[in-house]
RNA sequence: GGGCGCGUAGCUCAGUCGGUAGAGCAACUGGCUUUUAACCAGUAGGUCCCAGGUUCGACCCCUGGCGCGCUCACCA
């Protein structure tokens, strides 16, 4: 348990004292109205061209970023969410507006403190733009010390834990977070202006599906029921479209209870979209036109930076055949020859669990071989049916299906197909999967959605795209927690209880002290 | 889960062949009306992540633990 007397700074709350014997209100109820700091340097234009808003009065509103206090003036940044402004605070200006009395209660204010300053806006002799102040307002007092000015925060911990401080101290962190947010809504927009509806299907599974992944499970009372928070939403959604919603799609919260690495967290934000009488290639078109158009409007080019390399996500992406970059990568090994793949992959020191076939195998060596090399935007296409569970077969040749995934910089980025749609075919690949009796894969037959298709899917495509990587590719984040607000973390100060159970081999020498002791 | 690395003042970081620690910023006091990480003078601030061990003595060495980063494995 933290008690606030350890949270809070004593030289602060020492000054809050001061201030209330003062006659002050540190946390005043109301805000002000403020225009925009980006607003007020567009009005303020350059010194060749002033703007319209020079010697014009403005109140900003603002989390004080430093103080350069010259006795009778101070010089300080003000930072809102658009931007940074400096304020010039003279004395004489002071005396002469509203609250002359000011002037000593200067001494109260701190870095990191929220203000606001109306005052004219003008120059400075070195000519930047500044705000002259009138008038000084307390917002809100800060009582925990800012991180260093120059340097911002540095600890990736800390960055992550607290990223209400991050948010502003961190040169950039606000960015990701608003391009991030452009991102979804120019998805939103392209999808709805392609007809398709946004809906919102359950987070409870009560059976899990639509991926291999560990699940996260739960229980709920008043049911007496096990649920499992979902790995992904695709069979409800196909269920919207047997029910002839025709165009859907959900951004979707998902959780899968795996390891956590720079392209991985517990839980993620992965775009589903099914359109009936689509197909594969419908999605490919999809795919490559909304992240296109999303690099076109937000950052204005298709060039991308992602760790260390440029990617020109300019539709159309490139396409190539599953079969043909598998043989393409592991020379002389033919896809369909069992025993040149099985000696390939023993080279490769490749192993998959026992029971598993053939195409397993092949699966884990194209993983090891040719995703590295897939630097993209690149459509890898026609995936072994056998590993495609939802898939529906290339009738043209069934050991494929009409599937793809999109990779950029080595890193998969969408998943789809053409939506298996025969009820049949689907539950003996269901029942397959139970039958593989592993903790990833379904405990039971998802019944009721081979039921739904019992009464008839249309021909539909259907697409997934991991939203967080995306962000990551678009915005040049390396890790996944930098494009994420609160990464999962491990809880922090956690109390004796819970420290101990986790604890528990450590006991040892307390053995012969302890009499013996039901547990 | 494995490997490697890190954990020292509110923040960013030094440091000690083992003799209980420093700087800059922030804070406090004083000075300064045009700075841009302002400057000058002074003051205060530390469970050196935690627990054991070795030692006359541990922030430093050893063992274990906790947290984080990077990476491998698994997956999206």
């Amino acid at each position: 348990m933290i008690l606030m007397t350890e949270l809070i700074h004593p030289d602060r709350l020492a000054k809050l004292e001061r201030m209330r014997e003062a006659g002050i209100d540190p946390f005043p109820a109301r805000g002000v109205d403020s225009t925009p700091v980006a607003d007020v340097q567009a009005g303020g234009g350059t010194n060749e061209e002033p703007g319209e808003l020079i010697d014009t009065k403005v109140t900003i509103a603002g989390r004080l970023m430093g103080m350069r206090d010259f006795g009778k003036l101070i010089f300080a940044p003000i930072q809102d969410r658009t931007g940074r402004l400096q304020v010039g605070i003279q004395k004489g200006r002071i005396e002469k507006g509203p609250t002359p009395d000011w002037w000593p209660e200067r001494k109260f204010l701190d870095p990191g403190d929220l203000v606001s300053i109306t005052g004219e806006l003008g120059w400075t002799q070195k000519g930047e733009l500044t705000i002259w102040a009138e008038e000084v307002k307390l917002l809100s007092k800060a009582l925990a010390p800012p991180p260093e000015k120059f340097h911002g925060l540095a600890d990736k911990e800390v960055r992550y834990r607290r990223r209400y401080v991050d948010l502003w101290a961190s040169e950039g962190v606000r960015d990701v977070f608003i391009t991030r947010s452009r991102i979804l809504s120019h998805i939103r927009s392209f999808l709805e202006s392609r007809g398709y509806l946004e809906v919102e299907t359950p987070t409870l599974h009560p059976v899990m599906g639509g991926a291999t992944a560990l699940p996260f499970s739960t229980h709920h009372n008043a049911l007496d029921m096990e649920l499992f928070l979902r790995i992904a939403p695709e069979l409800y959604l196909k269920r919207l479209i047997v029910g002839g919603l025709e165009r859907v799609f959900e951004i979707s919260r998902n959780f899968r209870n795996e390891g956590i690495s720079n392209r991985h967290n517990p839980e993620f934000t992965m775009l589903e979209l099914y359109q009936a009488q689509g197909d594969y290639t419908h999605m490919m078109e999809i795919s490559e036109t909304m992240i296109s158009g999303a690099a076109t409007d937000i950052l204005g080019t298709t060039e991308v930076e992602f760790r260390g390399a440029t990617y020109n996500v300019q539709a159309p992406f490139q396409r190539e055949r599953y079969d043909a970059l598998f043989e393409k990568h592991n020379e002389g090994v033919s896809i369909h020859d069992e025993d040149a793949v099985a000696a390939r992959a023993k080279e490769l020191g490749v192993t998959v669990a026992p029971g598993l076939g053939h195409w397993k195998l092949v699966g884990e060596i194209f993983d090891e071989t040719v995703e590295p090399h897939l630097a993209g935007p690149i459509f890898v296409t026609h995936y072994p049916s056998a590993i495609c569970p939802l898939a529906k077969p290339d009738p043209t040749d069934t050991r494929f299906a009409e599937r793809f995934e999109l990779f950029i910089g080595g890193m998969e980025l969408a998943n789809a197909f053409s939506e298996l749609n025969d009820p049949i075919l689907q539950m003996e690949k269901f029942e397959e999967q139970v039958a593989m009796k592993d903790p990833e894969t379904p405990g039971e037959v998802d019944v009721d959605y081979v039921q739904a298709l019992e009464y008839g899917m249309p021909p539909a495509g259907g697409l997934g795209i991991g939203i967080d990587r995306l962000v990551m590719v678009l915005t040049g984040q390396d890790s996944i927690r930098d494009v994420l607000l609160f990464p999962t973390m491990r809880r922090q100060g956690a109390d004796e209880s819970e420290a101990e159970s986790e604890a528990e081999p450590t006991n040892e020498a307390s053995d012969e002290a302890k009499p013996a002791k039901s547990e």
